[in-house]
DNA sequence: CTGTTAGCGCTTTCAG
DNA sequence: CTGAAAGCGCTAACAG
């Protein structure tokens, strides 16, 4: 088919123009007359024209290349490890649809977990690739090294979605609204003894999700957490400790949060070996969510945030900058910010017993 | 920290030698005298040196780019569709740890499933990036019109394994060999009656297992699979359903193999409502591996396709043949290839009964 | 609005 | 073994 070479030169002699014209039309500039930006698409469409993108980035200012940065290990390795990680293949399907649609490319680096190594990862991915912009996903927001080395020049980073740290935002996913949101959730159905079951691979992340718990229980008088809420990360077996612990005594919570869905379903056994009924006698809301969870007796709901579509909105905020720097037609807004949290309303969870 | 400017000629004049040999050094060019490169090497160091990639993928023949194609669909999209689907986080990991080890760069691309957009998807990203080799996930395989489309530029072509099909290799991963392990494992023990439970999306895929299990209960003279194979795709419930069918009766199965985690659990909770003992009763194995199968009660044993390392493989084979391409040196066979096939045994399968 | 002129940083010739 | 010359395909900067 495309023979190994048409290039700009080509399709510019077809269509009677020069290459820079035709250049002009690729890159979607407004100086060009309709009927020459017409002759010239003609000519790309007969010709079956693509640009290459390495000579693009050459030259250029633009390179047309997202670099995606993930921490060594973010992404858990084996089968058994995907529980509290990042959903790297959400993420990756939701990136590539959205930078293939703009005519971008996504690239994704790994660098280590070693400040000084993963910079000088980073640094050395930078300049080999000199993307447009970066994204860095969690927990590599809180570097400051890298976002300095990023920043410092001048590439575009975006995060996953941004927090309120000592009354400032900072760049990173807002965990502690999500803690906040379920307990929440379950103080307006009447809970007050909530427990917390962490999980997550990541302990600040756990940290931040259980001071959102606390606040929100803290809020309405309870002091559950006190007793309810664990700590570190807890493996399946721990969890399920834990949960028998709780859910033993007269006083109990009358509905806990898991973590992720491997706690969530570690708490789910326990309450069936103790012969309690989810959701009459606890409610049980996940933080993350994967499909064991809805074929769970009874199906677990979850409120979880949407990393997939929240990467997908990163690229897409890049992409806009760019385009806005190429073009600066006050294009205004853009995308409307993605939503950072979702409920998938399942059957685990119910009204509070009247009295506790 | 780096300027934004350091190229192959300030490391030459660094060094005291042509910027054409610094170029040798990078890449790895025999004809270079132990001094010079010594000198180079030191100047890369010390300036910190990164070759740009895309200049080096413009006038030159190599790009140290690897393309990953994937089918639209082909990674599952909700949380709730994983199982039965490939595994591109672990893929994206694999890929991402032998090509930045060896300089090279993955890309994926995704194509759509109907043939002559995604031919033309293919053929753009082959022309946009020119990359070093592909690889076809499934089951894209099987696109002749792909393939040709690869091999037309000359682009060397991986793919995550091969089979035989009507006495000769095609390029494919072997699933008939799947299922036909499972079975022999459980043939082996000692059980006749052996169950078949489908679910994964891929029907051809599910086809070519019940092939192979269909081969070794045949080698045994069982004729188990004509009354306990299903096919096409079953949900949960359906897989449920089934199980429950097959349990129930005088002569029912002693092992069962389900394709995805998902049936295997649906076949685990059918065995449990009808009072039967997993493995006393009926053995259980799955052919994929999740997390959810280690901590089931008792925890299901696993065949399956190590997916993340067979790519990973790929992309060892296709820059392996570049580096040979450029350096004839009879560097012989290189990485030796990857098992296709991986046990995990856990506590769901035991010897058949004496008598059935 | 359009064409011309220079490169981008590297690699491939091809001579030394 | 090493260097010099000549682009790769494209785009920024200028002139028209």
């Amino acid at each position: 088919m495309t023979r190994s070479a048409i290039t700009i030169e080509d399709v510019g002699k077809a269509a009677g123009v020069s290459r820079q014209t035709v250049s002009r039309v690729i890159n979607r500039s407004p100086k060009v007359s309709a009927k020459a930006r017409q002759r010239v698409e003609e000519a790309i469409a007969t010709l079956g024209y693509v640009p290459n993108a390495a000579a693009r980035r050459m030259g250029g200012a633009r390179s047309f290349t997202l670099l995606a940065v993930i921490e060594r290990g973010a992404g858990g390795a084996g089968a058994g490890e995907r529980a509290g990680r990042l959903p790297l293949d959400a993420m990756l399907l939701a990136g590539l649809e959205c930078c293939s649609a703009a005519g971008y490319h996504l690239l994704f680096e790994q660098i280590d977990r070693s400040p000084p190594t993963g910079l000088a990862q980073l640094n050395r991915a930078l300049t080999a690739l000199s993307p447009d912009g970066v994204i860095l996903t969690p927990p590599l927001e809180e570097r400051t090294d890298l976002r300095g080395a990023i920043e410092g020049r001048g590439v575009t980073l975006e995060c996953l979605g941004e927090r309120t740290e000592f009354g400032r935002a900072v760049p990173g996913i807002d965990d502690g609204a999500l803690g906040e949101a379920a307990a929440q959730h379950l103080l307006d159905l009447g809970h007050r003894q909530i427990g917390f079951v962490t999980g997550s691979v990541d302990p600040q992340r756990s940290e931040r999700r259980v001071a959102g718990y606390r606040r929100a229980l803290a809020s309405k008088r309870s002091r559950a957490h006190r007793h309810f809420a664990a700590d570190g990360r807890l493996s399946f077996q721990e969890a399920r400790e834990l949960a028998r612990t709780w859910l033993t005594p007269t006083i109990r919570p009358t509905a806990i949060i898991a973590e992720t869905e491997e706690v969530a379903i570690a708490v789910l056994e326990a309450a069936h070996e103790l012969g309690l009924d989810v959701p009459r006698d606890v409610s049980l809301i996940a933080l993350e969510d994967r499909a064991s969870l809805a074929r769970a007796t009874p199906p677990i709901s979850a409120f979880h945030q949407p990393y997939g579509a929240l990467f997908g909105a990163a690229c897409e905020r890049l992409i806009a900058k760019g385009e806005k720097q190429a073009e600066p037609t006050g294009d205004g807004e853009g995308a409307e910010p993605q939503a950072s949290l979702e409920w998938i309303g399942r059957e685990s969870v119910t009204k509070a017993p009247r009295s506790v």
